[in-house]
DNA sequence: ATGACTGCAAACTCTTTGCACAACA
DNA sequence: TGTTGTGCAAAGAGTTTGCAGTCAT
């Protein structure tokens, strides 16, 4: 029981991942990190700065953005930008899609079927045919949510 | 040869769609409905100002702004969401999406196939019966445009 | 010690709001 | 004439930038 790996420390996991690239291993990085691990949930800068200032006091939006930013080139997050509010920092990288609700802002997850994957990706193939190098696809239901449907 | 309505005056058609509404005919709202109709490309709020300012050189960006969500609302402008820049006015209508270049913020549109359009109207379906009142998908290509892929 | 990273303040872009005047019906 | 729509100015949300000081290496 001495080398458990079994759930490694994702502390370690971003250290590694930073070390590897010569970037320093600081405070809001290691925060940001757990905090995105906590959720797993997307969430917005605001967001993010609320909930870390209850460990770093001082931290502040810039460093907010930066660092999920530098998340995002190391594949941690991706950004999604629904609806017209707050861009999004989704901590899930796997593919999947969002509905925004067009009364409140609200935005879920929605893993599409297998058949809409396979048309996105026919769709990027054929993109590329055109000249665009199309890298991601990212599909986004607008309308109600059941509580805006409800309360209307 | 007199009531030839093989190709009905633009202005004709939405001064009775604003008449059935009882909303007014304004300079604005004939002129900035002409540069869609011209253009028949999504334009951004700004590049609708510059444009009809031509025009109209004292119209104002909250008119042009009103102008377009009252034109959404009628269905003759679809607001696009593409890209992390201006919200884009979209006068297609029809079912289309959305390609936008990484490096430039270019956005262009793109049918999808058939598949496409059946998967996202399952996805829809599924939404609806998670309690989700989806009524509309739209789909994001990104990636980088054939001209910033020769550039780099 | 050195240079990357942070925090602060300020700027910037896009969009909306409040209010008085103009102009459509 | 009575509103509806417009223009102006200003505010607002979200994000980025510049710079001095701090801290990881």
């Amino acid at each position: 029981m001495s080398t458990a790996v079994h759930r490694p420390d994702p502390d370690a996991e971003l250290i590694g991942v930073l070390r590897g690239r010569s970037l320093r291993v600081t405070s809001p990085r290691l925060v940001i990190h757990r905090l995105l691990r906590d959720r797993d949930r997307h969430v917005t800068a605001d967001e993010v700065r609320d909930a870390v200032a209850e460990t770093l006091p001082g931290i502040s939006l810039p460093t907010v953005y930066a660092t999920l930013e530098l998340f995002e080139e190391l594949g941690i997050v991706r950004r999604v930008q629904a609806g017209g509010g707050a861009v999004r920092y989704d901590p899930r990288i796997d593919t999947h899609h969002h509905t925004v609700c067009r009364s409140c802002g609200r935005v879920e997850d929605f893993d599409g079927s297998d058949a809409l994957q396979t048309a996105l990706m026919d769709a990027e193939a054929g993109a590329r045919r055109d000249g665009f190098a199309a890298d991601g696809a990212a599909v986004v239901l607008s309308g109600l949510c059941a509580d805006c449907r409800a309360a209307s």
